[in-house]
DNA sequence: CGTAAGCTTGAAGTAGTTCAAGGCTTGTGG
DNA sequence: CCACAAGCCTTGAACTACTTCAAGCTTACG
């Protein structure tokens, strides 16, 4: 098992800012754990008692809506930390983390770090500004949610996914989604959601593959309405 | 002018982990600022140079959507505090705050609070954790938005505010919204919003008096569909 | 007491949902 | 390696929810 202190995702998340010593900690008591696609990592209401951090692969955070319907929050890559929240508060966590394709990611126990989190403001200070982010994104993504339309939405989507987790080497999205894992991201009917993209393929900004997307015409996607 | 260290609205917020040095100092730096209902407090892409501590009054957070409407994020009363992500991050603010009716409020230059906040582990873990929940309220906000009717939504802020904010003497929602505010809320057309409040008076679940809204059945509107 | 701002309603149009059926892939066991 | 089943993907058609525009009404306020 690699250490901490030099692992490379650690430059991409809060843990930066421990000093060499508190990573030696926790580095000696994280466990690394594999989850293979589909895999839930954890469930709405679970208590976790620590914070995963993830080195490679894709996981979604959904949210159960009471019509029965999962709703995508967000999507964590390389150096995401999963359980942030349930570190801050003693609450239970409200999200639940499932693995979109095989992942590699190490188990920091929250006794091993909260110590860190109470006596290094730098640490504290780091975390804080994660959230506050997160925070922002989230307001965006509620404004979007309330105001723009599914076209809108899913053309919007596909560009995030797109800049932000690349392609592979055939040009398809390099992020593998369901039609309904899509209808869950946009936050509507799988059907609308197949239509929206029938709609993007017949027009050539997109072509697909069984599941796979490869954007064919980003411009136009950017204009979209 | 109060001192922070008397004022009863420490006890709603995230200052109550300052130490009482710590208070005396913020106090002697911080300004009590008056608003007039509809005033605008900061506007989308301002940079703040401290936080705003409510001392009474409601205000609302918006944040403009690329249609052109505004999207309220949230609604803040006696103890919010506003400008908490701009104090955390170095960036300007991604949302406006206008007083929904007369507001006192206490200003906090960002330089007196800073250093408290670098230094004072208790004072930075207690903001982190008003974060985490915002972002909590913001993950449930954003499902409800893309899952629910806005049948429901409308339902559910009227109750949100009734049971938050409370009733006048007459029964009335002692916070009074146009049917504007309602639908930038509820995230719909004005003629929308208006139509499902028709509804819900026709169903005697709330009667209405010019602008002010008197829930009559608030059991109908818990099992709204 | 007049006017502007906000509330209400109607009617027509559009976007999104739902149910139902059929077609492709992918993986598995014979 | 093929066949078949299960799980996606796709499409159609009817329905419902929401929007938009347009007009009339009520209320608050100078």
């Amino acid at each position: 098992m690699s250490k901490c202190e030099s692992c490379i995702v650690r430059e991409f998340n809060a843990l930066k800012s421990l000093t060499r010593e508190e990573l030696m900690r926790v580095s000696a008591c994280k466990t690394a754990k594999i989850f293979r696609k589909g895999h839930v990592i954890f469930e709405e209401g679970e208590t976790l008692n620590g914070v995963y951090c993830v080195k490679s692969g894709v996981c979604k955070l959904t949210k159960m809506s009471e019509n029965g319907k999962d709703q995508v929050v967000k999507l964590v890559v390389k150096g995401g930390l999963l359980g942030k929240r349930s570190l801050v508060t003693e609450q239970k966590t409200n999200l639940s983390a499932v693995a979109l394709n095989d992942m590699e990611m190490c188990f920091v126990p929250k006794s091993e770090i909260m110590d860190d989190l109470n006596k290094n403001p730098k640490f504290t200070m780091d975390v804080l500004k994660t959230m506050a982010e997160d925070l922002k994104d989230s307001d965006e993504s509620l404004v979007n949610m309330a105001q723009k339309s599914v076209k809108r939405r899913m053309a919007e989507i596909l560009m995030y996914i797109h800049d932000n987790f690349g392609t592979d080497d055939d040009g398809y999205l390099s992020i593998v989604l369901s039609r309904e894992d899509y209808a869950s991201i946009v936050g509507t009917a799988t059907e609308s959601a197949i239509r929206i993209l029938s709609q993007f393929k017949k027009e050539d900004i997109i072509s697909t593959s069984g599941k796979r997307i490869k954007i064919e015409d980003y411009h136009s996607l950017k204009w979209m309405e």
